[in-house]
DNA sequence: CCATGGAGTTAGAATCATTCTAATTCTAAT
DNA sequence: ATTAGAATTAGAATGATTCTAACTCCATGG
């Protein structure tokens, strides 16, 4: 069967209002917000988990099963990124800036570290060419102050 | 009770051998030596099952339990390295040259980039003074050479 | 205004990767 | 040979995530 038509684009009404400003293009629907915000008041790089625990205080209703799909729809909108440290659950973090993870091999605390200088991949690693880079994830591990002083 | 009383390392015989030109300290039993052997012979960072797969064809009897074990003594060692993209499977890397990873979006493609010029993270990102830093992970991505050709 | 359709939401089931458990086998040092 | 610790195993258990199918909500068009 022929593929669907395109559904004509609405204009933002209602419930279809955007993060202009961060120009992302997600529906913020009311769910869809306030993870967002409880993500962005966070700074400890909750897991779905701990984020459905916190969303629960204002939404009591919200399942896991939203903030999954809620996370998701952010993440691909760029509003949100996923970090993946180690097997198991994933954590987010809604800290738009550019930055990279420190995350602590003996009490496991993930820290951001913010850009002292510009960097550019290239310089330091070879690809292929006609490689689009896009975007890196960079973790740096060891062990963090506190536990380092022990 | 008393912890137990530290067991005297015994000299590397029989299959107590180990990789000591990587200083690696594992006992290398068969098993383990076909896991890492399968991952030395591989190019594409292989998950827990793929491995399994092709180890079989040596020992059908290996069973995926085994496999991880092996993965994560090996992993430990520091003869492996454990590659963690998204959501899901890990993969796995033999490759114990000094490397970063980039990631295909469009077909999930991990290419191995070698470094081009020496790297100071510390140079780039600020962290707490006091923090130990041991090591990084680092995954560029974006679109490979064939993807991106099209 | 009401009907329609698509997106969002939901609970619970299903799936998938990984880890655990308890029994068994192997290895190296008594 | 005996023994203790390590390795291995199958299968069960766990845990995180995804899927499914029903349901709701809102914007649009008749």
């Amino acid at each position: 069967m022929p593929p669907p038509a395109p559904r004509p684009s609405s204009k933002p009404t209602g419930l279809d209002c955007r993060l202009a400003v961060l120009g992302a293009d997600v529906r913020l629907t009311p769910h869809r917000r306030e993870v967002f915000d409880v993500l962005a008041g966070s700074t400890d790089h909750p897991t779905a988990y701990e984020i459905l625990d916190r969303v629960k205080s204002r939404s009591p209703g919200i399942s896991l099963a939203t903030v999954y799909n809620c996370l998701d729809h952010l993440t691909t909108a760029g509003l949100i990124k996923q970090v993946q440290l180690e097997r198991g659950q994933s954590r987010y973090c809604a800290n738009l800036h550019e930055h990279v993870h420190f995350h602590c091999d003996v009490c496991g605390k993930l820290i951001d570290a913010h850009p002292a200088a510009d960097f550019e991949v290239t310089k330091f690693w070879s690809l292929p060419r006609g490689t689009n880079i896009t975007r890196m994830d960079l973790v740096i591990r060891g062990t963090c102050e506190a536990c380092a002083a022990k």
